[in-house]
DNA sequence: ACTACCGGCCTTTTT
DNA sequence: GGCCGGTAGT
């Protein structure tokens, strides 16, 4: 063994506390406490090269774990750019992906079929609404997504059916549909999300041999993104690691976004004590920000109790103020917004760099609008992804039976599309018939006659073609047999046109596919004698990566996208609008215990993306879901320090107003003056502001008439919450 | 069997 | 305002 004496070339840029990070003691588990912008990815992919450097690890003892493909791929290049290493014996992947080629090793221990199929999120809804169906169960009684919310936190809870029991029958059913939604899966050969992570998590417990074999060919386990791991990732983290394997865990506890959806932030503490870590290491210099924003930051996420505890500094000048915005409604907030991008564009911002974030997609809509008027270039992110889009979903469901034909979900979904005779009642008779005999629908299909026959034939003819055509010739023939492409080039709409284009595309991304760019090293006795392998590996890179949404990256552009997806970049200029209560923080997460600290937790992600400059915004009134709504500023901008903001007023067309006044409310409303003013109730006007001694400022949401000449008015106070006051009683000063 | 229209619905999102 | 599901009409 010999050691490399460029270590300090490959630390020489880390600053003090990334250096310990780095360098922490490479046998024990260690937690690291990363702060926005503060050279995360840099640590860990450092972390590796110096395992690597100063022989601690060699390339195959070494894991490494993602949320996203994105995160995934990133690592894989930087990895690459620093070390003379070939990384292919490392494993570096998401969750769902390292999970999923375990379960290809040794599928024959799991429990699965050698073709099993993995469900993305849609494809388990269909599943779930064709069980409630077949159970006659009443959708309005049994929401889909309520169950499906249920089956998928039982599995993150590590729960299968079986061992369930509840005292009242609402739950009770919820048991006895899972138990359903299982057997359904187990007979059709298809795995969930959750499903790839349980089942590995169990082929674990129940072969011990394996999972030493693991344990100790993993000796250096990394993980990124550590605070949006679930109860179940992390105990399968655990059992991985339980043969004394270090783990090296990156996160940031006051960017946990995703609880809504499993993420467990209680999983820093306990990693702490199970993995005995007597101090996390914080990495607390921000390399983004100025100072002005980076104060905004930590103002906010201050509010928040149980946390973990860290302070972003930097050494950065402190920046413009942040710049805050109250447009009288919607249509003016986009107007805001447009007319500072183009002052940007002026002083020679590339658009690029300027994000604008919101809440909700469905606030995107209107802001759209405005810069589509205006001519400026943006890219939304967050629609369907390439994957996703039906006419590339119908296109793989031919491919799935040409692997598998008793994939029921497949069948349903493209038995009759393109259209062809076979109506609900045939289905129907299938159905019956497949439940009768026990079969599957495909099996029930052969036997119905003539009326299927043309579907059955064109199935067969399909599966005929597996390893002997190529995977690219396959997708072609499936385009082709099927009729999918010649009916959509049959339909007038050009919207219908563009679907013709993506199945081309489909094409070329089977030409483009490597079956070795995503199972690396899966043994080959395994799966070589498969003619099916590069279809199955090229159906599960589908659900698994759902398709790069990232196309016409190279045009300069606005970036629009959610709060959420912003999480992870940066840009120069953030715009961050709708900022109401009631949107942000959203109504709905006010209602559960720990929301308003996730949504805050939300506000300082938005504001840490900022490097130079941040644009804050919000609507008086706003068009959503078909009504006005009326919204008071958020008290996230409340919290910020009135030093750090800059209060922008609209500005009237014609007039000079100095800038430095207060905010105009009502003052300029062209899309709205045009409408009748609402009625008056007591000289009070559903809309208006007002100003109550105790309750501060709100506005008017409802209002009705007592028969004494006073009115009732509904007012929502922001932080102090709805009331209704009366006028009488009341003191309300209109402003 | 298929199409066209009407009514109810509505966070956030990755795998 | 837009999508999906159910229903009525061809």
């Amino acid at each position: 063994m010999f050691f490399q004496d460029d270590t300090p070339d490959l630390l020489r840029h880390l600053n003090p506390q990334q250096r310990q990070a780095v360098e922490s003691n490479p046998q024990t588990s260690a937690l690291i406490l990363a702060g926005a912008g503060s050279g995360k990815t840099r640590v860990l992919t450092t972390r590796i090269a110096w395992l690597l450097q100063n022989a601690h690890a060699g390339v195959h003892n070494i894991m490494a774990v993602t949320f996203t493909n994105k995160a995934a791929k990133e690592m894989n290049t930087r990895l690459s750019a620093m070390l003379p290493h070939n990384l292919r014996a490392m494993w570096l992947g998401t969750f769902h992906g390292i999970c999923h080629r375990l379960l290809r090793l040794h599928y024959r221990d799991a429990g699965l079929p050698q073709t099993f199929q993995i469900l993305d999120s849609s494809d388990q809804t269909s599943i779930i609404k064709r069980l409630l169906k077949q159970m006659d169960i009443d959708e309005k009684i049994l929401a889909p997504r309520v169950l499906q919310g249920f089956i998928n936190a039982q599995k993150e809870a590590g729960l299968r059916a079986g061992c369930l029991e509840a005292p009242d029958p609402y739950t009770q059913r919820l048991i006895r549909c899972y138990a359903e939604y299982e057997q359904l899966c187990n007979r059709e050969g298809v795995v969930d999300f959750a499903e790839l992570l349980l089942r590995t998590y169990e082929l674990f417990n129940t072969h011990s041999a394996l999972l030493s074999h693991y344990q100790s060919r993993f000796t250096h386990i990394l993980v990124d993104e550590f605070q949006d791991t679930n109860k179940l990732q992390y105990a399968w983290l655990k059992l991985l690691a339980g043969g004394g394997a270090a783990v090296f865990a990156v996160g940031d506890d006051d960017q946990s976004i995703y609880r809504f959806r499993g993420a467990n932030v209680g999983n820093m503490a306990q990693f702490l004590q199970d993995f005995q870590i007597k101090q996390a290491i914080k990495l607390e210099q921000n390399y983004r920000s100025v100072g002005n924003i980076l104060a905004a930051a930590n103002a906010v996420i201050q509010n928040n109790s149980d946390r973990l505890g860290k302070n972003l500094r930097t050494d950065a000048e402190l920046g413009d103020k942040i710049r805050f915005f109250s447009a009288y409604n919607d249509l003016m907030e986009a107007e805001f917004v447009v007319s500072e991008i183009k002052s940007l564009q002026r002083d020679g911002a590339d658009l690029n760099q300027i994000a604008l974030l919101y809440r909700s997609n469905a606030q995107s809509r209107v802001l759209e609008n405005a810069l589509f008027q205006a001519a400026i270039p943006y890219k939304i992110y967050g629609g369907l992804r390439f994957y996703e889009r039906q006419e590339v979903k119908h296109a793989l469901a031919y491919l799935r039976l040409a692997v598998n034909p008793d994939d029921d979900n497949a069948l349903l979904r493209v038995i009759n599309f393109p259209p062809r005779g076979i109506g609900t009642r045939t289905v129907e008779n299938i159905q019956a018939a497949a439940q009768e005999s026990g079969t599957t629908l495909f099996q029930a299909a052969c036997k119905m006659g003539k009326k299927v026959a043309p579907f059955i034939e064109l199935i067969e003819q399909l599966r005929a073609q597996v390893g002997v055509v190529s995977l690219p010739e396959l997708v072609q023939s499936v385009l082709d047999l099927s009729g999918l492409v010649a009916h959509y080039r049959a339909q007038k709409l050009i919207a219908e046109q563009e679907r013709v284009e993506n199945l081309d595309e489909l094409v070329n991304a089977a030409i483009g596919f490597r079956v070795a760019d995503v199972q690396l090293d899966m043994l080959p006795e395994n799966l070589a004698d498969n003619a099916a392998l590069p279809i199955i590996a090229f159906l599960s890179n589908a659900a698994l990566e759902s398709g790069e949404n990232q196309a016409g990256r190279g045009d300069s552009a606005v970036q629009m996208m959610t709060v959420h997806a912003a999480k992870g970049l940066e840009f120069d200029a953030v715009f961050l609008t709708g900022l109401e209560e009631g949107r942000f923080p959203s109504e709905l997460s006010l209602n559960e215990a720990g929301g308003l600290a996730e949504e805050r937790r939300l506000m300082y992600v938005a504001i840490t993306r900022a490097r130079k400059r941040l644009y804050l915004s919000m609507a008086q009134q706003r068009m959503l879901h078909g009504q006005t709504q009326f919204g008071v500023v958020s008290r996230f901008v409340d919290e910020i320090p009135e030093a750090l903001l800059h209060h922008l007023s609209p500005k009237p067309k014609n007039k000079n107003l100095n800038d430095n006044s207060h905010l105009y409310f009502n003052q300029t409303a062209p899309a709205i003056s045009r409408q009748e003013l609402p009625r008056e109730f007591d000289g009070f006007r559903v809309g208006e502001n007002v100003r109550h001694a105790k309750f501060g400022v709100g506005v008017i949401i409802d209002a009705r008439d007592k028969n004494d000449g006073s009115a009732d008015l509904t007012i929502n106070f922001g932080v102090d919450g709805v009331k209704t006051l009366n006028t009488k009683f009341a003191k309300l000063d209109k402003i």
